[in-house]
DNA sequence: TGTACATCAGTGAACGCGCGTTCACTGATGTAC
DNA sequence: TGTACATCAGTGAACGCGCGTTCACTGATGTAC
């Protein structure tokens, strides 16, 4: 009994909750996120985030290297739902008519903290290290190359550079509705982006 | 002679080097612009600004009330130096499509804090108080009826809407090429960002 | 099954530091006469 | 023109505070036997 058979050193799997420690990583991204959208990355600290989780700000070196490995991972988080959010539309080009639509609706841009990471966080991950720009550019891709694929389902390469392109009209035109203290004008430019958005993808054209 | 002519209190203008203040207040504009641009407005300290301007801490509270009070000044101030750029330029359309290029170059992607302060400072405008976004919808508007006056002489009203739309996209693509971590990726957005800005713009159709 | 021990997620105080802001003070300048 | 005074841009230390990070410790859990 004592001599048992398994004692292969990559059997010794986590002891002391198994899955908690993921659980409680999940939840401080999670939390993390909202933060970063709402008051951006510099504006939020390591002991605001972990108050967030329910946790105290020692626990968070159990699970994090530093703030830089801490806002990677976030960046990598958020682009992870954000591409499963799209994948929940109908895989046609009324499906991403619909993603326009919503991303330049009033609600998305009254209400940072839910939304897109690359409307709130954008400039700060531009003067960021690079592994978070890593992180950024491989979430981005990863999105690009759904939407892509939808638009034109034969020739995928070709609707890459549009895509991109349109991407960044959709976060630019919200991050400026944003910053105009005019409400008038921040809705009638949303309006506009939205018959921008589409001609730049090609939708409203014939198939 | 005691009792001399002019006792009016409007006359009673600036003592102690009359115009140096304003010289003063103008450098501390000029480096706190470049500083934000370059490590963000939360990432820009006052004791930094000071330094850079070869100044100390101390007299900054006799020039602005407080760090947002900078913050809006050097937001019009940026947007002013801006619009003066841009109406250095040919009043044509070829002026635009150089603007245009100029805009979406390596140079100015790899130089923000010598470039555009919308692209570096969007999204922490759009998290600011209301005098801050107050400043940056002025500033903007003043470009955008510059830019607009330009495309559509006879008509700049409706040139509005698509130079706003146009702006966006500028935006967005600058900085989308700034995050990106891959050289190649961020070179080709770029390129294909003048094509459709240009579109946008409706510049290349005749006119 | 019961007991002894090792593990380690989480606590909360503390580190040095830079933040925005205040303040008593300096000293060059402009003004009064 | 010369002297006394008032002004005020600038200095530099200090305020309380939150930052990112470290660390000695706790105590619930998993493992060994």
């Amino acid at each position: 009994m004592a001599s048992g058979g398994h004692e292969r050193a990559e059997e010794r799997v986590a002891r002391y909750g198994a899955e908690h420690k993921q659980a409680t990583k999940r939840r401080i991204l999670e939390v993390a996120g909202h933060r970063f959208k709402q008051d951006g990355i510099d504006g939020s600290g390591i002991a605001t985030v972990m108050k967030d989780a329910g946790l105290t700000n020692g626990a968070f070196y159990h699970h994090f290297s530093s703030k830089e490995d801490l806002v990677a991972n976030v960046v990598a988080e958020q682009l992870r739902e954000q591409a499963t959010q799209f994948r929940g539309r109908p895989p046609t080009r009324a499906g991403v008519e619909q993603i326009v639509r919503d991303y330049l609706s009033p609600q998305h841009r009254d209400h940072p903290s839910d939304g897109c990471p690359s409307a709130a966080l954008l400039d700060e991950i531009g003067r960021s290290t690079h592994p978070v720009k890593q992180a950024y550019t491989d979430g981005l891709m990863t999105i690009v190359d759904d939407i892509a694929a939808r638009l034109a389902p034969h020739d995928p390469p070709s609707a890459r550079a549009r895509t991109l392109n349109a991407i960044a009209l959709l976060v630019g035109t919200l991050q400026l509705s944003r910053a105009l203290a005019d409400p008038q004008l921040a809705d009638d430019l949303l309006q506009q982006g939205i018959r921008n958005a589409l001609a730049a993808l090609g939708i409203n054209e014939p198939e």
